[in-house]
DNA sequence: TTGAAAGCGCTAACAA
DNA sequence: TTGTTAGCGCTTTCAA
């Protein structure tokens, strides 16, 4: 079916291992044998079997990149900064994403590894319910990865931002603006970017003598229906209405807009809104979107080259934790309270 | 480094074809052996390694994924409908992204290829100066793909919309809605759809006896930030301006609105405007977005699957076209002219 | 400068 | 029911 190595060397006359030596531009081959072996490769129009390759040498030049949902912005940027930075360097992407589902997400590093691709990218979900075995297993076996996401109770490589500081940063700016009566609309399970942000979000009311209502805190998600659902609920049912809301991210925010205008609540005057991610849409929606500013793409980019840092030198390389910055950019949708 | 069948076997004391045949659940097994298999490749954690397995069976298991931008909300739809189905169906994605670039497309169809996918899913860019040496390549050796935008003078298996009867469509709405100056946004270079769309948008005029004016179809692009650079050039210099238009996609037409109200033109009550695609954030935009529903997420399922009926059946299988619906989805950015 | 041969980790005939 | 062996298409060592 496919051309061979041995099908270039039987017509080029030569051993195979001189046509790996040309395929591989490795030096000691006359410039004639190689102009030779060339012709016939170009001839016979042959392609190198990588996976023949990849097992012998144990390299496949290929990592695996575990996000979380496929179908959101935010990761689509990561995706960006991951996949132009392989592409400069000749690596494929085998792509995963857990959707938010703990078990897939160890399925996906179980397909991804014994596919034996060089390293992984892994934006993990992380619970009292979330099996670390695979965390484990990669640390033991000196697995090349790089983690999106800061996992408590182990060091690893770690490209993210500080979550708690910028939550905090963002209710900061909110309390400077008067407001007092501020919610959080939390994001999906297992996240554990959430977590950290809800931390922020408390300290920064703690610390400038704010109450923490228990029901303002309340689990959304990070669809824009679920903000818009979350939104037409809380805001119609809870009895002492917010006048700011911090969101999980961008697109609950943008549901939450949605509802609110619907509830004919306005925005930002009677209430103040607050998303985090920073996508594209946000200076496009309805009220263009206040919003902590995270460098997805800069992630992408930062880790990939972290990752392959750490393959090319597998055996004396340090972990690295880096953290991006996070400003928080304000457009329209915040004012002080009435 | 890694555990290997022959580790296994020799634990379990049995053969590696014994080991293999259990891993690969083959029956002829007696369940004591199988039992004492399991145990040891559970103890050692045994993983195969599905490179080595590859090599073997001619079969990696994995498609091809060939996108034309990743941070496109749009191909962000199109690569849901195809991983859900690849999981489903236990197979993995290896995916890469042209960028509009004709020279990236081909790079990645040779390393996708040359990976031993077994199958490609490709939004093939096109155009005259787009080699097709490619296309060529796979049909001759009867690699199995399918397409994603219809390619000029090769049959193919395709799943798609028939852009030509939706853009045909959407004039006609602006149309009856009494415009008779309407512009056309076109995509990127090297689109087919764009072409078609085109076609469709010259021929509803021509049917309704408005003449196509030339300067009426301008060269935009598929960003946001496209629509609106264009938007902002256009609608500041043309003499005599357009009442409705009609964009290549969503994004163009976001970044077309939020030029038209910067210029202080209203929409819809001064210009209409209609997009492609139906991203997401088409209502929660500052004008919710009418615009033609291209079914993304189907189209990658379907795709998916026909591929992978592709794969199993791959010496008899017929060629197939299939064209689901895109119906014009009518939001607020239309209105009869003043 | 080139070639022979072993090996990467699996599968699959075929024999036992 | 199990084991032996050759082979998948490369790379790499070592000898010529």
């Amino acid at each position: 079916m496919h051309i061979t190595i041995d099908d270039v060397a039987k017509v080029a006359n030569v051993s195979k291992a001189t046509v790996s030596a040309v395929i591989n531009n490795r030096p000691g081959i006359s410039d004639k044998t190689r102009m030779k072996v060339m012709k016939v490769i170009k001839k016979l129009n042959y392609r190198p079997n990588q996976v023949a390759r990849s097992l012998s040498i144990k390299e496949t030049k290929t990592i695996g990149l575990l996000i979380k949902e496929i179908n959101n912005p935010f990761f689509g940027k990561v995706m960006k900064g991951v996949f132009d930075t392989c592409s400069m360097q000749d690596y494929t992407v085998l792509l995963g994403s857990s959707e938010l589902s703990p078990e897939k997400q160890t399925g996906c590093i179980e397909t991804l590894t014994s596919q034996r691709v060089d390293g992984l990218i892994i934006s993990p979900l992380q619970g009292a319910d979330v099996d670390f075995g695979f965390l484990v297993d990669l640390l033991r076996t000196n697995y090349p990865f790089v983690m999106l996401d800061r996992i408590h109770n182990y060091t690893t490589n770690l490209v993210d931002i500080n979550n708690q500081e910028s939550a905090y940063n963002a209710v900061k700016y909110l309390l400077e603006l008067g407001h007092t009566r501020i919610a959080y609309f939390a994001g999906p399970p297992y996240s554990a970017h959430d977590n950290d942000r809800l931390v922020g979000y408390q300290n920064a009311l703690v610390e400038h003598g704010v109450p923490v209502r228990k029901n303002y805190t309340v689990p959304v998600g990070s669809y824009i229906e679920n903000g818009y659902e979350a939104g037409i609920e809380f805001f119609s049912s809870i009895p002492e209405l917010p006048t700011a809301v911090l969101c999980f991210n961008d697109l609950s925010a943008i549901g939450l807009i949605n509802a609110l205008l619907e509830l004919n609540l306005r925005v930002p005057d009677d209430v103040s809104v607050i998303g985090f991610d920073d996508i594209e849409f946000c200076s496009s929606v309805k009220i263009p979107l206040t919003t902590v500013r995270i460098p997805a793409f800069d992630i992408g980019k930062t880790a990939t080259d972290l990752l392959i840092e750490q393959i090319a030198n597998r055996n004396n390389f340090e972990v690295k934790s880096i953290l991006l910055d996070a400003p928080l950019i304000i457009r329209n949708s915040c004012a002080p309270p009435k």
